[in-house]
DNA sequence: TCTGGGGTCCTAGGACCC
DNA sequence: TCTGGGGTCCTAGGACCC
């Protein structure tokens, strides 16, 4: 009960300006249509964007499917294998055959910003909250009808600039603007008033609320519980047993009370690599190269941020039959040296290629290296 | 069917200090 | 000889997101 005020006096200290209005705005399948609005060759065709099929050998994922590629039920996610099989299964039966394209990150990212800067021409507070996905604040325009058209003049010149769609959720807080930009894809537009909220929410599945994923999506199930108006039900205390510190806010979200802010930018905690071998190894050449890669490709990125230490350094390390381990240092220092970076990460990574960490010499599928404990200060002398 | 790569946040146990 | 409590840091692992 204590709590409970605690959270409304917060909510009122945060919402001095009154009611928000937030939008969500949701590229459609944005790798592929990039790809497609970039080649006229591609216009109309199924594709795939991921790891190299290669032939069906491929190890990677899907990472975005078009809708026309998902017709043939390939989905981001996918082994990229299978993807490669459900292909050629609609060749066989006289479809076209998807075309699969590498990711191109710079492409994206720079189609990334310049969506940035149309958004920016409506909001103030804008969040970038993924490569195609923004939170903005609409409050300014004081109705849902003005948001609602503001939005669909931001639709129209991305469409315009950048020969793709997108979807958009317009709600009272990131939670409902969310969800309801997910609701009317490709190319939707979904407004969900304040006085509508509470009773949209009852009726989705659990697995809508952004944070439930699969295992709570089951722990949530074996309860008996699979839409939020069953959540509902549940006390704080029952929602902090499952799902911690959390399960606190979901309390609130399921009854439609969302307060965080916009973040227009944070800094990284982390920089790191991971690379998958195409054969499973315990070869110290192959897997030796391979990880001088990383740390190189690691360093470089540090350089690139503007942070001017690291203090943490960790390594992951995959085996064939996909167990995942990581091990981290920290150092008694802040750090710059990247040959410092490559010893640690070194001296961390070598027991799992002998029997120290891997005594029944299981070969290796995946090794990862990072570095945490991220400063921009200089080191102090 | 066979599972990428980039991250974030949270938890729990142990070390260590006062 | 029996035995605190709080705080912080570190590490490993897990869930989740795109």
């Amino acid at each position: 009960m204590e709590q409970k005020n605690q959270k409304l006096l917060d909510i009122g200290k945060n919402n001095v300006l009154g009611k928000r209005i937030i939008a969500h705005l949701d590229m459609d399948a944005f790798f592929a249509s990039l790809e497609e609005a970039g080649s006229p060759i591609f216009k109309g065709k199924p594709i795939v964007v991921g790891s190299d099929p290669k032939n069906g050998q491929g190890r990677g994922v899907v990472s975005t499917a078009n809708y026309k590629a998902r017709e043939y039920g390939i989905h981001s996610a996918l082994p990229i294998s299978i993807a490669w099989r459900l292909s050629q299964k609609a060749k066989a039966e006289g479809k076209d055959e998807a075309v699969f394209l590498t990711v191109d990150f710079e492409r994206y990212e720079k189609a990334h910003d310049e969506i940035l800067e149309i958004i920016k021409k409506y909001s103030k507070e804008v969040e970038p909250a993924s490569i195609d996905e923004f939170y903005f604040d609409l409050s300014y325009l004081k109705n849902y009808k003005k948001a609602e058209d503001i939005c669909k003049k931001i639709k129209e010149e991305i469409r315009k600039k950048l020969k793709v769609t997108c979807s958009v959720g317009i709600g009272q807080n990131k939670l409902i603007s969310k969800i309801s930009a997910g609701m009317k894809k490709p190319d939707g537009l979904v407004v969900v008033k304040e006085k509508d909220s509470e009773k949209y929410l009852e009726l989705l599945p659990v697995r809508k609320i952004p944070g439930i994923g699969p295992k709570t999506e089951q722990v949530l199930k074996d309860k008996g519980i699979e839409i939020v108006k069953d959540l509902k039900k549940l006390s704080k205390t029952e929602l902090r047993e499952i799902h911690g510190k959390w399960g606190e806010d979901l309390y609130y979200k399921v009854r439609g009370i969302d307060e965080d802010p916009i973040v227009e930018s944070r800094e990284a905690k982390s920089i790191g690599e991971q690379m998958t071998f195409e054969h499973d190894t315990l070869n110290f050449v192959e897997i030796g190269e391979m990880f001088e890669n990383l740390c190189k490709g690691v360093f470089k990125s540090f350089l690139q941020s503007g942070f001017k230490t690291f203090k943490t350094v960790g390594i992951t390390v995959r085996f064939s039959d996909f167990e995942t381990k990581t091990t981290a240092k920290t150092l008694k220092k802040e750090s710059k040296s990247e040959k410092e970076f490559i010893i640690e990460t070194l001296k961390l990574l070598l027991p799992y290629m002998d029997k120290r960490k891997n005594p029944r010499k299981k070969l290796i599928r995946l090794i990862g290296v990072k570095m945490e404990k991220l400063s921009s200060q200089n080191i102090l002398i």
